[in-house]
DNA sequence: TTGTAAGCGTTATCAA
DNA sequence: TTGATAACGCTTACAA
């Protein structure tokens, strides 16, 4: 025991942190809450206490520690504070993409939300499925670093999710689901069957489907749920959808590009692209127009998701509330971090809802030669042959009038 | 699986961190440094040599503290490892959006870079100036909490700046220019006039400026520097830009459909828009059909940028590579978090190149009615309805041939 | 090569 | 209402 040397004589002494803060015009070395203990004359418990609102201090007294610490330019560290509360303040929040839309919207929103309350937002990106997996939720780099979790439409896997849980953290997702957690997401099965109940209507029977990959991507189960809610309307209006017309993609643009042109490509093409999302679906509309075709005219296209780039491209798809799902999901979590929350996980589905735009219209001709009314007539090949001509010609020029 | 006992029997004395951490399957409770020490049969001190790699440590030893750490499934406390050393392993990324494709981008590029490196990112979202600015660049927000700051694209005032340099951090910039600090971008002004002049060469004359708003915008080094390369490429070819069709807007697709509106609506509507970003064009695209207009038959528009979304328009562009811009500037201040750096501050300027694709074309008509060559014939009526006209006719259908 | 022990800056317990 | 003081968990001189 050596405790009374010197007060607080040689401070540069142990860490590198002491270095030499370069730029510090006004106060001079960042002062600690001792400084302000001296300068207002109490002690450092004081100083904490007042400083934090709590009761059990005079008026006088905290008026004199305000002082003080304000003449001190004093801030607390918040290292210090975590190691000594174990709270940080910090939210993790984890996402497979950052750069697309979906995701930089919603955290965007999550960010905004929880800086209103305190606290501060760490990225934690798993990256795409498909690749190298980086161990983002390792445990070594979560521990103790963070208070709460935000999943974004990420399915995580065994090791993963035994991260999250050992953390012992309140953990909400957006999207996916996860056991034991709350979650806020949209039905998905649901915003596609619209979309395919929308093309039905309008008289499709030849509707090709462009769904999210669900093998290597992240966001399978959004993948799954929304295959399933094509299948659905499908069968529910007993109009089959082909294999060869069943194709997946990746979720971008270029993705859908390339499954819409290979559908444009065949002999029987459909009538009408439904996208599980609308970057796949603004893809399928770039195919079409680089092939010449004219959509609605030619091709009619649904997404869902509502991008922000849909309007730019009259995309008729199915909204889904985007912010909204980022801020009830901070909200949620908020909640679990402040503990005043009944217990038990929840689950919030908003709503999602049709947008009619110019991409979809009834179908120009009557593309149903084969399929169904299979009466014997085999006339596959002539039909193929009779569309092609048709596209053919007007893709080079002079479509009929109205 | 419940191990040993409790090897830390009577610790959760103080802080409130010891609640009771739920779902602690395979470890049970957080184990510290000194029970790998114990178990290792070793002191604190070689075990933090031993994890950490450095050196004066037997490989018998550090095999021993490495199989001790290992089977108690033990992480450092980030916290108190920053509490000792003064470092946090945690960069500040300040940006004033999050969900606009340039800012995501960019921070998705950082974010990879810096992970890779043992770094974390932590979101300042300042959000932009013309709503209430949140004071995230709080010097007890940021104190004690990040290693080092990379500024995105926002103008800092001058309080902001203060609060930066009294950090006393290393700091990179991207897009603005921060006094002392280093800087990555593109040449603003270069990429612009390279857009303007590949209008000029397709002989337009008539061009519509649709700048980024300067005022309340937080990019405003980058709509000053956007707007004096218009100005610059102009005045070399020595072609006017009229006040009315000199416009501002605010970056945004909406916004850039509404100027563009307003200058097609005009008796003498430019044959070309050139809009400080793709966003603003691709609005401007928008504006154009809707009116009816053909890209680029009856109006060429040009942005900057090559957004993703670019390219689903046939957007001709200047290309400005975002993602190594983000790298880069990570990379720098990885350099500098690392100290090897040659001190003063860099600037590296990335170069930019035109994408031509096609919304850009010759002028159709000479539509240069009374512009320049004013001799006398004041025939400005006319040829604006002759172009109503012809837009009209080519509006309802039946496109010539070829 | 390893151990001892003094910090790092707070918070929180327990007396006073 | 205050003040000592023991954690918090780790790093790092300095000794051994």
């Amino acid at each position: 025991m050596i405790p009374p040397p010197a007060p607080r004589a040689g401070r540069a002494g142990s860490g590198a942190a002491a270095g030499a803060p370069a730029g510090v015009p006004p106060g001079g070395a960042p002062s600690s809450i001792r400084d302000v203990a001296t300068a207002a004359g109490v002690s450092v418990a004081t100083v904490s206490r007042a400083l934090r609102g709590l009761d059990r201090v005079s008026a006088d007294t905290r008026r004199r520690v305000l002082a003080a610490a304000e003449a001190l330019d004093y801030v607390a560290s918040p290292t210090a504070a975590s190691l000594a509360t174990g709270r940080t303040s910090v939210v993790g929040v984890v996402l497979p993409f950052l750069d697309r839309w979906f995701f930089s919207t919603v955290v965007s929103e999550v960010e905004d939300v929880l800086r209103r309350s305190g606290y501060q937002v760490l990225l934690l990106n798993v990256g795409d499925r498909s690749l190298e997996r980086p161990m983002v939720l390792d445990q070594r780099l979560l521990a103790k670093r963070i208070d709460g979790v935000l999943v974004l439409s990420v399915d995580l896997d065994a090791e993963e999710t035994g991260v999250l849980d050992r953390l012992g953290l309140p953990v909400v997702t957006v999207g996916s689901a996860l056991p034991g957690h709350d979650r806020v997401g949209i039905d998905d099965g649901a915003a596609v069957e619209t979309a395919a109940q929308h093309l039905l209507a309008l008289g499709h029977r030849r509707i090709a489907h462009v769904g999210g990959d669900s093998g290597t991507d992240v966001r399978r189960a959004t993948a799954v749920d929304r295959a399933l809610g094509v299948r659905r309307a499908m069968a529910a209006a007993d109009v089959a959808l082909p294999g060869q017309l069943d194709v997946v993609a990746d979720w971008t643009v270029t993705g859908g590009w390339r499954a819409a042109e290979a559908l444009l490509a065949r002999r029987d093409p459909p009538t009408a692209v439904l996208a599980a999302s609308d970057e796949m679906a603004i893809g399928a509309l770039c195919a079409a127009r680089a092939l010449g075709w004219d959509v609605p005219r030619h091709l009619s296209v649904v997404g869902v998701d509502d991008h922000e780039m849909a309007v730019t491209h009259d995309l008729t798809t199915v909204a889904q509330p985007v912010r909204s799902q980022g801020r009830l999901a901070a909200e949620m979590l908020l909640g679990r971090l402040r503990g005043h929350v009944p217990a038990g996980a929840r689950e919030v589905l908003l709503s999602t809802s049709l947008v009619v735009r110019a991409s979809t219209a009834p179908p120009r001709r009557e593309v149903r030669p084969r399929r169904r009314v299979v009466l014997g007539r085999q006339v596959l090949a002539a039909v193929g042959g009779d569309v092609e001509h048709a596209r053919g010609q007007e893709e080079r020029g002079a479509p009929t009038n109205r």
